[in-house]
DNA sequence: GTATTTATTTCGTGC
DNA sequence: GCACGAAGTAAATAC
């Protein structure tokens, strides 16, 4: 767990014509030119140009203190001791702005895109299956799909980029419930991945789920695109 | 050799409430928070939060072109398609600042550095050594260092700056190698960094190849320190 | 917790 | 231009 950012802190933004020297693993310097120096609230300072991407030139990560001493700016790491030295020589531009906490970053290559396009192409789970819906609530939390075989009978399936045992148990727990609610049981289970541990495999098996390997650039193709953002 | 910056575009800088898809290689979704966004005069795109150090949430790496239609911006890939869509929904800041070209990092004390400050300061791997050359060519890639010892035996010089276990096969197949050449056989190995990981340590000597473990600050010793801030 | 593998890796170097 | 290795790699994952 990385720690939560400080949010009475606001990012910092300096625009400055600077030198810097960094010491630490490897020595090195930047001579003097203007540059963008970002301080974000979680201490890390980042010293910028205005190329190689989002690269700065030169950083300290936190955990971190910047000590400002005149025009002398030393950034130290609180436990390797790196040290990062910016001599200010002229400031351009100032600013402070409160971001506040960030929600973060849902990547979706993985679980929920899998999902979704599984749902989409239900049918890769064998003819006539046909999708009840995603998400399917229960008392110790949604499964991912729930759908009903040719013969109409459910089957709830649980879905991961990578099949582990842990995953194996979940979809277990979800069955468990589900079969005792008369409306659906008997429930198949069927624990979908792009990858299945063998472990998780045997377990799988063993338990009487499927098991279902995703081929993600598949699923892709098939998927319509003009339903898509991108 | 990277693109010159264009230094007649100055860098962007926008505080927004923003939210942010991205659709490449995965797919990810930020949702609506007030972020920085970092526009440089090479194109890129990057948003921040002001937490996790130097790395944005999502950014767009150059080539590529930023279409704002709106409160939608659109940064899109010049040759692999990859769209990063910002919503802006508020703008709270936005300064432009011209950086011009920057003279970029000078580093120092990677693997190369010790590679030359050892073949300068070849004696360290013992007296009457004399260099053969740096980059000795095989034909499965060069040797770091060949040298003579003082009886006039090869020894091959793998260097690193952590000594790990691939460090150690890598220079085991060189051995293989220059061990065929009747020039060169029998060939001493020699398994030089500043920090030798046990395991490592294990396998060379298992394997008859010698470990150095190697004192940075004392090779440039011989250097002028009074050019350096550390 | 440590060790190993991944990364929208990025970045440099040699061919 | 492409293949390969290193990175102040960092971050996620396996054990």
């Amino acid at each position: 767990m990385r720690p939560a950012p400080v949010a009475c802190v606001p990012v910092r933004l300096v625009i400055a014509r600077c030198s810097v020297d960094y010491g630490g693993r490897l020595s090195a310097h930047l001579p003097s030119a203007i540059r963008l120096i970002l301080i974000k609230a979680d201490g890390s300072v980042a010293v910028h140009s205005d190329d190689r991407a989002y690269k700065p030139l030169n950083w300290m990560s936190p955990p971190c203190t910047l000590i400002a001493d005149g025009p002398q700016w030393t950034v130290r790491h609180d436990k390797t001791g790196d040290a990062l030295v910016i001599t200010i020589e002229e400031i351009l531009h100032e600013s402070r702005h409160k971001l506040g906490v960030d929600p973060g970053l849902q990547k979706d290559g993985v679980e929920a895109h899998l999902q979704r396009l599984l749902a989409e192409q239900i049918e890769t789970l064998g003819g006539g299956f046909r999708l009840v819906r995603r998400e399917f609530p229960t008392a110790i939390g949604p499964v991912d799909i729930l759908a009903r075989d040719a013969n109409g009978v459910a089957v709830a399936v649980e879905i991961k980029r990578r099949g582990e045992i842990d995953g194996v148990e979940q979809l277990t727990r979800y069955l468990g419930l589900l079969n005792r609610d008369p409306l659906l049981a008997p429930v198949r289970g069927v624990f979908a991945a792009q990858e299945i541990k063998p472990q998780a495999r045997v377990l799988a098996v063993d338990r009487g789920i499927e098991c279902l390997t995703l081929d993600y650039d598949a699923l892709r193709g098939f998927d319509d695109p003009s339903t898509r953002l991108f």
